[in-house]
DNA sequence: ATAAAATCGGGAAATGCTCCCGACAAACAT
DNA sequence: ATGTTTGTCGGGAGCATTTCCCGATTTTAT
């Protein structure tokens, strides 16, 4: 009896890899792979799945608020997170929601594959070029999960009110977090804040 | 004869994903799959592609010095980019090099494969997911030279004043100039000013 | 020579940001 | 067990910025 596996990635050929791959292997069945949160939500209803495979940045209900919601209504369900971050305070974030694991996506296919059997055995899985014992000293490690949310928010050009409909916040506890992370930060402008994630890896200009 | 073709992205999914893909048509055959520019450069010296498909944003070689690289020695070479971007002024600029086909990563397996079969043909092809006749000029091209400096200040960071400072305007000039360059740009927020000086090299972060 | 576009800023209304505050929950410490 | 701290969430008031008018001047193009 195989592995159900569902995949939400907004990119076909990652969708279309990763099956390939998984379904190469008999001990794995991907059951769907769709492009954005709500989809999987809905096809989690369906389905049982035993694992999901998840993108962080989704159009729609993006890849955290949708691992929210996943472990709100199943709370034992196995997730691993497949992105291009590899910022290790996002990552330690992540399994503090309760995801049992993270592969950046330079990853090769065989740390993808051991990550999902580590994870399948219960057990929880990085990808080595994450170092998560650089703790200290670096500026983001100030922030906390919510304020790192609205920092990745507002990188990629949202507006507090767009970002606040995306995270389900009120406006205004958006715009009186990015005072919060401007003083934390030690940084005058929201323009700061792009250059910051850009160069920690947390956003990419579009 | 199959068309030969090399692959450069730093996502292994992806290599693995467009080599399965391509593979399973009779008519192409993927040589090699590399993860970053100087490698691609190698593989061309000893196989004679006929069509490269490369990625924008890889570590070291990034996609736009080595699609100059390549142009430069095989001025005939076909080359596909497959990357995230879906900005037409982006596209546009490809295009200027020499590129002969731009398919962003959104696009389903079926585009993907419609896409390499016109560039093929000697045709180019974009994805239908970028709209260049929005304005077929560059966009920084409908600045006029006062507001290009004023961009340029914004992109660095600088605040209104700061900038009037450096420029010897008034404030009032600068925000005002402000005003108008998000206008005649299309865009919401100064953020979106700082993607579009770093995606059209203005800028780059600090 | 005339029209068009660019440069420069003032004024007023709308919008946004900042800093204050309180309420509540969770984690932590003694 | 019970304060204490830290995080989360948002309201209100005042200040700052942005936006959209407007006019005055200079530069550029036809």
């Amino acid at each position: 009896m195989p592995i159900k596996i569902l995949i939400a990635d907004d990119h076909a050929i990652v969708r279309s890899g990763l099956t390939l791959l998984l379904n190469s292997q008999l001990s794995y069945q991907v059951m769907a792979s769709v492009n954005n949160g709500e989809q999987l939500l809905l096809e989690c209803q369906c389905n049982q799945p035993d694992l999901i495979i998840t993108d962080l940045s989704m159009p729609g209900l993006g890849g955290v608020e949708l691992i929210r919601r996943l472990l709100l209504k199943w709370p034992s369900i196995h997730i691993m997170v497949f992105s291009i971050y590899q910022n290790p305070y996002l990552v330690k974030r992540l399994f503090d929601m309760g995801v049992k694991g993270y592969i950046s996506k330079n990853s090769d296919t065989e740390i993808i594959l051991a990550g999902i059997k580590a994870i399948i055995s219960a057990e929880t899985y990085s990808s080595p070029d994450i170092c998560m014992d650089t703790e200290q000293e670096k500026p983001l490690s100030k922030l906390t999960a919510r304020e790192l949310d609205i920092f990745c928010c507002i990188a990629k050009g949202l507006s507090a009110k767009q970002s606040s409909e995306k995270l389900f916040l009120s406006e205004k506890t958006v715009s009186n977090n990015i005072s919060l992370i401007k003083k934390k930060l030690k940084i005058a402008s929201s323009i700061e804040i792009v250059h910051l994630a850009i160069l920690e890896g947390l956003a990419s200009p579009s």
